[in-house]
Formats: C-alpha cells, structure tokens, sequence
DNA sequence: GGTGTGAGGTGACATTCGTCAGGGGACGGC
DNA sequence: GCCGTCCCCTGACGAATGTCACCTCACACC
C-alpha cells in the first residue's frame, strides 16, 4: 500500500529459502509461496551442499527442504542446520524418513501430496514456532516401530540394491562373502522378507534404508 | 478428423489441463503458468482415468500429463487422447519412457528438471503446432536404441521386481517354473546383467519395463 | 512352401543364495 | 565383572537360481 520503503514491513515478512533439486518444481513452488504476501522466496538453491551456504548468506527465516538432493541429502542438511527453522518437503512419505527427520530436530515435515494451502499454513506455524507433522504419516511412524536394522545390516542391504553378486557387495565393503550372506539373511529374516530383493525393497518402503 | 466447427482464433489465451498426481505440485506448477497472461489453467486432474473425461468437459489446447498416476499410466492415457495437444511432464529423463511418449502421438516432453521459462515455451510452440522434446533425451533415446525385451520378458522382468520367488512369479502369470527362469536368463543375458536384480535395475532405469 | 520369431514348455547342470551353528573381539551398562 | 549387542569371520548344507540344449505350436512374411 505505501509506495514508500519502509524497513519495518521487511521484518513482517516471512523469508523463506527452496531447495529441491526439479528446477521447475522449485520455480513453481516460489509462485506459489508468491502468492501469499506475508511469505517470500528469498532463494533458491538445487544441491544438498548449497544449502547451509545460503542460509548464511540470506538468513532466512524457513528452509523449506526436499530429501532426495544431489551433493548432500536434506535429511543429513537439516541436521547441521542452525538458527533457521527447517520443513522437509518431499515426496516420500516414509515413516523411516520422518522419524530421521524428527532425530535432525526439524520443525516440520510435509508431503508433496499435500493440499496447496497446507503449505504456506505450515510455514506460518512453523515461524511461529509451532511444529508440523503430516498426521498420517506421524500414525504411520508409530506403528511402524523404530529401524530394526544394523547399521552393518543397512549397508549391506544398500550394496544390494544397486545390484551384483555377494562376492561384488564383499569387496565393494571389504568383508568376506560370508559375512555379508550372513548379514543378508539377517535382514531377510527381520523384514520378513524371502530374499535380498524383497528385503530391500520392504527396508526402502519404511525409509529404513 | 471432426469436420465441425472450427472455432478459427476464438481464444487469444491457451487453454491447459494438468493431470498429476501430486497436489501441491500440480497447485505450484498451475501458480507458475498462472503468471503467464496468454495461459490459462483451465482444469487439474490427478489421476489417470480422470483426464479423457476432463478434455471432453473442458476443452482444452493444451494437456499436461505426468506420467506416473493412479488409476491409468500417462503415456497410455496419451495414447487415447485425441483433438488435443498432450504434454508429457515428469520427472523420468528414461530415454524408452521419450520413445512409448513418441509412440503414443504426443507433442512435446519436458522434464521436472527443465527451467521454468521452457515449459510455457513448449505449451505455446505445442499450441502452434510445432513439437518440444526434451534435447538430451532425444540423444539419450538415440544412442540406447529400442527396448530389446520381447513382451514376455518383460512382463516376467516386471513380474520379478515385486519380489518373490520364481514359483512365485510362474503362479501369478500361469507360467510354468523353466518358462519363467527361462524368459529371466534370456532378459539377463540381452542386458547384460548378472542377475535378475541387475536386469530389473538396468530395464526401469532406460524406461523399458 | 520355407523361414523367422515369439510364446510356452521340459530336463539337466553348475553356481549362487539363504540358513544354521559355531568361533572370535570390542564396547557399554548395571 | 558379567551380560548384551554389534561387529567380523568360518564352514557346511539344502534350496533357489541361472544357463543350456532341445522340443512343440502359432503366426507373419516373402
């Protein structure tokens, strides 16, 4: 309303920082945020590792972060962030994935699939200093318990997705093929799963991976 | 082609729908074309089966399609589509997925990826007649070639990736156990995998399965 | 009519997997 | 100090997997 520049309204405002790695979600989402006149896009960056960078040098209020970055992965990001309130924002509704998130001490965990209010509402609470957790997904987190998985389990289930035989998943972690066919079946068993395959996949659903 | 009326240059702004699956997504990217003054979102969809009936109540010039909803795959839907200009929109750069959209008639693919001013360029050159396909795909598409599976391998290949065991697989397609393995070493074998976890991976990840 | 290709099948074989029963060592908690 | 847990390894065994040779049947193409 006033033409004038007036340093008071800045501080009114919320300033908020986008990092996804999709180019055109990213800009798509700034419109939607641009919508809003109490919130504003003050970055935007496309990396995991860029992210702590920006929040120096811009100092935003609200880091809106996706997951599945290149050059450093959100979850690892939000946990060394400091002095920023931080909102995962992504895809994949793993229960895994927001117990991690909580553990990183976010302040909100939103999915894409949420309706296009929700999110600026929970930018807002979130600056306020409220909390926001997708309530299914919260449900879901409880009933399916904390990661039963070794850490060693876990690598080895990870070497296994990206394909080979157990003597290739040996030398890429430096054991012996017995160990990681013990390592294996241990997850299997776990899981409830009837080989490596399965067991990935079943770790990859809960975001035990 | 319907020799009805031919509604010459009614509309100066372009009509879009947007079918995906994602809410907030599709809200944002609406947001996003909203800013341009000769577009106009005139419809968003987010499942599969939900776009034919949307083109015939809504007419518009221009559809966006995801490619990976509920209820009916977007290059099949693409596929049906006819009296309208389909964009495939997604977040898969897989050069087989560029070929099926190829196939199935459409006009333009861009991928999540692009930066924001390319998608209301291919929505206007798509509008004008011409067609967008994403540049490094279409070289990606080139020097991968065609899908080497025959139908049977893949549905097998496909049926694999759910997990379980061969019996498994051999129950839920009627197939014999030395059918299936069969069908598997033969996938293996043109994909240069060692197993069928490999060929799963190395076939999603060029868009053949 | 011959030829090629894909679908579907059988039987045999070597290799790989998944499981089990052990054997260590390191570390933290009561 | 003992117990539990995680780490790492070995060896053995049966079951599942991947490969190969070879078979019929249907269909399209020249």
């Amino acid at each position: 309303m006033t033409g004038v520049t007036d340093m008071t309204d800045v501080t009114r405002v919320i300033r908020v920082l986008l990092a996804d790695d999709q180019h055109l979600v990213r800009e798509a989402l700034a419109a939607l945020l641009g919508l809003e006149p109490d919130l504003e896009v003050v970055g935007q960056v496309s990396r995991g590792d860029e992210v702590a960078p920006a929040v120096t040098a811009l100092r935003p209020d609200v880091v809106l972060l996706d997951i599945e970055m290149p050059g450093r992965d959100g979850l690892t990001v939000a946990g060394d962030l400091t002095g920023v309130r931080v909102i995962i924002l992504t895809t994949f509704g793993r229960p895994g994935y927001l117990r991690r998130a909580m553990d990183a001490g976010v302040a909100g965990y939103v999915v894409k699939d949420a309706r296009a209010g929700e999110l600026a509402d929970a930018v807002r609470r979130v600056h306020a200093g409220g909390r926001v957790f997708d309530r299914r997904l919260a449900a879901a987190s409880v009933s399916t318990g904390a990661n039963p998985l070794t850490g060693r389990e876990r690598d080895v289930l990870r070497a296994a997705t990206e394909g080979g035989t157990v003597a290739d998943i040996a030398r890429r972690l430096h054991l012996s093929d017995g160990t990681v066919r013990n390592y294996l079946s241990s997850a299997i068993g776990k899981l409830g799963a009837r080989n490596r395959a399965e067991a990935a996949r079943a770790a990859e659903a809960k975001g035990w991976l």
